[in-house]
DNA sequence: TAAAAATACTCCATAGGTATTTTAT
DNA sequence: ATAAAATACCTATGGAGTATTTTTA
């Protein structure tokens, strides 16, 4: 599996149509077709309901809906967080001292980052 | 950026090494530097310092390797979730009734799921 | 019958392999 | 001098496009 099986699911999820999701996605709907049934056979499990002529999400599906936007919404925190990290406004400052006669300094630069 | 990368990215952060990396992945070497590189240019920010002969993670690298497994451990939680679901262990149950002959029948149905 | 999805096939982009060069000890 | 990563180049898998068929309202 790849977030591409979950991007173009989660298009289709919200459009309810393959045609109308791959023309939001740029991509022709044979593809998406594809895609999906990809990650159907992946995961196991039937993610929409095409006995009927509109597409309808099957239960598998809400809930693949429903966990697919809080893990892109986790990649998104994570992405952030790596590229403040990388900024160095978020880390690890290691600070050492060698006895008595440095607390003062420490003290006194510890002030600055509160 | 794919899930690939991540898993690529993962192994060669846990190997200190791309060529072990590549042996566990069972793709070779230069493969797993180009998915890497990929995804420090799409981040936009570097993971690993090969300034020293040895590979070590820099500090963004720490942080994305605490993300990705945050995100693969919620991702199988996810599909295993998805897969329940399609089982009927997890769902939404909604029960209808048509008047007072039925309360006595449905207390006791509901009895049933306690 | 008309719309939308599935299927068949074709093509091409790119993931991955092999060979080689570069780099740091 | 050597071991490992980077670079260059080539190959081939599979992702995506076009044409067509199937389905159901």
């Amino acid at each position: 599996m790849e977030l591409r099986h979950l991007r173009y699911f989660m298009a289709v999820a919200e459009e309810l149509s393959f045609s109308k999701a791959g023309e939001r996605l740029r991509i022709a709907q044979p593809a998406l077709s594809r895609a999906v049934g990809e990650l159907e056979a992946d995961i196991g499990v039937q993610l929409f309901d095409r006995s009927r002529r509109q597409v309808r999400l099957a239960p598998a599906g809400e809930a693949l809906w429903r966990e697919s936007g809080i893990i892109f919404e986790r990649l998104d925190d994570s992405i952030r967080r790596v590229r403040e990290t990388a900024r160095g406004e978020v880390g690890e400052l290691r600070v050492g001292y060698i006895g008595p006669p440095t607390r003062g300094f420490l003290g006194a630069l510890l002030k600055e980052f509160r």
